[in-house]
DNA sequence: CGCCCTGTTGAATCTGGTCAAACTAAGTGG
DNA sequence: CCACTTAGTTTGACCAGATTCAACAGGGCG
């Protein structure tokens, strides 16, 4: 079994014969031991194309996702079809945990661009814990993690106003980037300006209308997808947050 | 040392020389076995008064709190002090929980009346998780409990307009109430329009002008703090969701 | 080349927030 | 027991921010 780590940031990255390689964000840990148990229990690789969806609400809990490439928009639905985005997900990450509970997904999954994720199974997790305990405490930081996120866009959706949200939102981003040793200050969102504005809870015309607000006070410069934060500091005033975060990292 | 047990809802109650009698709400499987265990590391019994402060953000992960009289809010805040109510909990609830990751609080909670909780420290329950197994998973179930109820709220905050909001939040309290076999038509707010409000992500005057307003439609009828549902299929179709929901209990 | 999707801008509208004030209930202390 | 304070609630007037509706521009792709 050819295998070799790699550190980046605070991801384990693991190559095995059944996906190549793929990043396991299990943030630490898992000392080597661990990480040649990990190797059995990582199924398939799959390609998902943009509007692709990985799982539905209510249907049976059998993968959990690590995404390898891409990215991927997690959301939820009122009964009448509304929806909410809860979350933008990139490579490094994640996603599905939550829906060991009732052993159903109980959001959505969307890659909002070609993303190649490796599948795990349940019951490989499930074995996986067993033999290496530190996967369970691995599992409640996981989750603990997804908590913490969910707070911080609960105390946004509540609190704050349509500018603050949008600054918010884009130093978080660059923080994300700078955490994967990305340019923090210039990037490509993956997602469109009404995905942005849901997420946000404001409409996608008041995403345009304060980028455009924001680029003609210096603060940003957009084309399209692609964003250069010309002024962090204005724009961390914007959001009434000191950046970067202390000793809190984003998700 | 003395000990019986009484089903209440998906409760177990136990009493224990410690504090006395109790709800722990870890939702079933414990059987007896895991319940005689669990006596052993059951702690303090506290009480607080309104207003009081459980714990605060950022404090060291001391305890997990039971609650077993009274009701609790947690709550987030912003670093310039704007702060959202993230849950209202009652007797059988536990909470605390999600500093696991950290081992810090990364919330506050206050006490909404006098209320009385076990306190039970997290290395008693770290120790109690070796000894049983299910623990573990049910600590992973209440996570996961925790993260749809705020999926819920995200949904709330983001995407329902103020009377949809609190013709939500008046269902979710009946059906809570419901299920511990209180009057799922009229009961009592330990919370004040504030609280109500602010867990909204609306004004505590649009709270009241909407109460007036439900009250004028002949919805429900309100003095003070106590509320008279009268009208639930009304109410559910203004807050667009049917009653009582299908089989996805709130927390 | 023309279509479609995404993004942008403008104008009208409106929900809900803010500010101010009155009112009520429940204490609190003399 | 009453005057006074305080916290919580309610209502009104005003208005700002954001939504909605509508039209249009520009890229990307078949």
């Amino acid at each position: 079994m050819s295998r070799q780590t790699i550190q980046e940031s605070n991801c384990v990255a693991i190559s095995c014969q059944n996906c190549g390689l793929y990043q396991l964000c299990l943030p630490m840990g898992l000392d080597s031991v661990d990480t040649v148990l990990l190797d059995r229990y990582v199924k398939r690789k799959r390609l998902f194309k943009r509007g692709q969806v990985l799982y539905r609400a209510g249907e049976e809990f059998t993968f959990v996702f690590a995404i390898r490439s891409g990215s991927i928009k997690t959301h939820i639905s009122t009964n009448d079809g509304r929806l909410q985005i809860t979350g933008f997900h990139i490579p490094g990450e994640l996603i599905g945990l939550n829906a060991i509970d009732e052993k159903r997904y109980n959001g959505e999954a969307t890659a909002l661009e070609t993303t190649s994720v490796c599948e795990i199974s349940l019951d490989c997790f499930e074995e996986l814990a067993r033999q290496v305990p530190s996967v369970h405490y691995q599992m409640l930081r996981m989750m603990s993690k997804e908590i913490k996120h969910n707070q911080g866009l609960m105390l946004l959706l509540g609190k704050k106003k349509a500018e603050e949200r949008l600054a918010t939102y884009l130093l978080s981003l660059s923080r994300r980037f700078a955490m994967r040793n990305y340019s923090p200050t210039q990037f490509n969102l993956s997602m469109s300006r009404g995905d942005i504005g849901n997420y946000l809870g404001i409409a996608e015309e008041t995403v345009c209308r304060i980028f455009t607000r924001f680029q003609e006070e210096g603060v940003i410069v957009t084309d399209r997808r692609h964003i250069i934060l010309k002024d962090i500091e204005r724009l961390s005033a914007i959001a009434r947050e000191p950046y970067p975060i202390p000793h809190s990292k984003q998700q």
